[in-house]
DNA sequence: TCGCGACATGTCAACCCAGGAATGTACGAT
DNA sequence: ATCGTACATTCCTGGGTTGACATGTCGCGA
């Protein structure tokens, strides 16, 4: 939230479209989190409301403060490595279902790979050219990963069902020989 | 933790122990997670104390139930996309500190790719030909996708260096130029 | 035999988060 | 003029998470 007020002021309003928008592959956000994050925000003096406007609306603008935070947090504190993937997690456990539905699970794993992929395509293709040297840049870095990711993924994904699909006929050889 | 048990029997320490091993790297639990969760698996019938230690410890076994359940979560309930990643929330407000801050982010990320790989591939040269062929498959393509995550990480990011350099040097020339 | 470290379980407060319900206002199109 | 839609905020409930605290037992080595 600092990091969108620091292009300009908005209101909660504006965050949770703007989270909904283009922020919600990185970080979803609901409405009662972002409102409640204003409000704290504000009382630790990182946010102030610069202006009321119809309909109840408050337009924050991030302080001298928040800024300083923000630098902060960009820079020096380490980011966490993000983990808990129950994707991952169902692999460890793959055996238990045999070999076919295993391989069906990875196979899918690759298809959504794959939609995930030519979603970030269709975006690229909708914000070519957009915004400054500098927005454009880090955009295009972040969407660049996405694409990265997917790519590995279906890589992976069917990778992983070749190997399953090896095993499956090792045994059925195997089961032929006796 | 049903698929920890479908392997065997163990007490909520064995269960804490193997995830602080060998589980950490996708699903983290604290133990009051894990005991509380044991109380709820039993109480649903999918889990049961089989046998009772020294210590007070609880031997818990999975039931049928429990089977049923693990085979129904591990192929027919879709996974959730992992989101949320700080890493690269930080890019999208990168310019907030300009160029050389930002490609120094980036090449800590690329450092710290390269050394989770790097302990990925020592555990791989531990765990080599452990466990039956089912089991080592499974480790071994959830163990292939933290390697491939992690080199594709390296390289994104490496990348995204550069194209800050490049933008720097963009910048510097313009300056030059005026 | 004595004490330490590993084994083993349980409880609690605090926080974050998702989703939904409730409430109301202003604007634009017909 | 009015009606629907978008704007805009607040509150509530339930569930997951973390981290700390509390408690106690067994086994082994000095």
């Amino acid at each position: 939230m600092l990091g969108l007020l620091s292009a300009g002021p908005a209101s909660g309003y504006d965050l949770l479209k703007t989270f909904e928008l283009s922020l919600e592959n990185v970080w979803p956000a609901t409405q009662s989190q972002l409102y409640a994050e204003l409000g704290r925000l504000a009382k630790e003096g990182l946010v102030r409301v610069a202006a009321e406007g119809p309909r109840g609306r408050k337009e924050y603008e991030i302080t001298e403060e928040g800024r300083t935070e923000l630098r902060h947090w960009l820079v020096e504190v380490p980011p966490t490595l993000t983990r808990r993937s129950d994707m991952l997690l169902r692999v460890f456990f793959l055996d238990q279902v045999g070999t076919d539905a295993a391989r069906g699970y990875l196979e899918r794993l690759a298809e959504r790979a794959v939609h995930e992929h030519d979603q970030l395509l269709g975006i690229r293709e909708f914000v070519i050219g957009q915004g400054d040297d500098a927005l454009r840049l880090y955009g295009d870095i972040a969407l660049e990963w996405g694409l990265r990711l997917t790519a590995a993924q279906r890589d992976w994904a069917e990778w992983a069902a070749g190997r399953v699909a090896a095993l499956e006929h090792e045994k059925a050889e195997q089961a032929g020989a006796e």
